[in-house]
DNA sequence: CGTATACAAGTTGTATACAGGTTGGATTAT
DNA sequence: ATAATCCAACCTGTATACAACTTGTATACG
């Protein structure tokens, strides 16, 4: 592969983890990285020791750098917190709506409806990736904006684990509804709506989670 | 000096950052921090590419790695974040407070008090850090730990930079207040209430600054 | 057959050598 | 004298070699 900064390393490497490329539990090499990236093990070292930093691996000597398991403990102190923070934004916001912010919501309105008939959870997991960096953008603090996207990350994996067991037209319905509420919100310049949404989503993703996790045979698929 | 590991020397850095014996702009080598640490430019690296993400310094090829400056506007968005967050610490507390805080908290007033007729603002920054990793200990979400222990370092060097313009009585009297009314809360069990005084003490903070900003002359020691 | 042990392969952590880049001062031309 | 130029010293970024550690396996032993 063609050389990569290792600002790319760290992003690509992310976006692998959080896709579910390398799944909780994997073990990557460092060695192995460096060969497939073109480039020495340090930068890739670098890579994941931010990546460690922002809890998303762990180093081990003699044994690896291990994709991390999101543990339910974990998962639901962040996405408490995260909804806190979700209505912060409708205080912190910026005064005007960034120019193509609508726009680009827009694109992503109809490319999520056209998965309706079409199973393909990778592509709705990117779908919401792109969805989550539009939606940085109305964050008017940037030290929100940081934590905001780090938290994003610690478990954004958690629905792409799930998803194979939960209704699939009901998710993609839901995902459009929250995009198009978002937008409505945005055109009204109504930040506070806004957030009032995203709280709301993050609400009903929580109680899906839970009504998963309560059917008992499928509580250790997510895994410790 | 004695072998540190890398976390150790990360520590060490920030804590000489925070505490302005590397003030803003100074230029730090990676090689003569090696040497002090009796260790290779290695975990040197790890431990500043650390505060490279934090946003406690910036590397330059060429250059060096310089230690950042608290821009007001940064700086004013990291408070409004920490009073909200200090808002949320009241409903996200652990439900008892940990065994010893109280006690350590004490202790703390006391070596405060001593304070008022010795000036020394690096003792009093010390103190102050003690006071602020007890506080972190009654929060009950994890992630929000970490966060706001990341935000507080982002800022703390602030009081230092300006406390010798500042009237010194007072700065020790209102470390006292805070930390005697935190005690007073914690003793009732009223974990809204340590939220309620940890928010009024920033804000009361963040007016003395802003008085200390608008005395004219004074206006570029905190510098670009 | 079961168990303990030694070891080989692979991993991260560290040290060192080299490449790329910046800066400030000496030097030279104007 | 002044301005432009060059260069040496220093820095960070990268590559590579080595040390320390873990783990599974083969082997010897009870």
């Amino acid at each position: 592969m063609a050389k990569k900064s290792q600002e790319e390393i760290y992003k690509q490497l992310r976006e692998r983890i959080c896709l579910l490329h390398y799944p909780p539990g994997a073990v990557l090499s460092e060695n192995t990285l460096a060969v497939e990236f073109g480039v020495s093990r340090t930068p890739v070292r670098s890579a994941l020791q931010r990546l460690e930093f922002e809890g998303l691996v762990t180093s081990m000597q003699g044994v690896g750098t291990i994709v991390a398991s999101v543990d339910l403990k974990f998962l639901k102190e962040v996405y408490a917190l995260r909804m806190k923070l979700a209505e912060l934004v409708g205080d912190l916001a910026r005064p005007r709506v960034p120019h193509g912010t609508i726009a680009a919501l827009k694109e992503l309105l109809e490319e999520c409806r056209q998965m309706t008939d079409h199973y393909d959870p990778d592509a709705i997991a990117r779908l919401y990736n792109d969805f989550h960096e539009e939606m940085l953008n109305v964050i008017g603090n940037e030290p929100l904006r940081v934590i905001s996207n780090q938290l994003y990350y610690q478990t954004a994996r958690i629905w792409l684990q799930i998803l194979p067991d939960l209704d699939w037209h009901r998710e993609v319905k839901l995902t459009c509804d929250e995009i198009a509420a978002v937008i409505e919100a945005l055109e009204n310049e109504d930040m506070r709506a806004v957030a009032r949404v995203r709280r709301d989503y993050m609400s009903s993703f929580l109680s899906r989670i839970n009504s998963y996790l309560a059917s008992a045979d499928s509580r250790e698929r997510i895994g410790s």
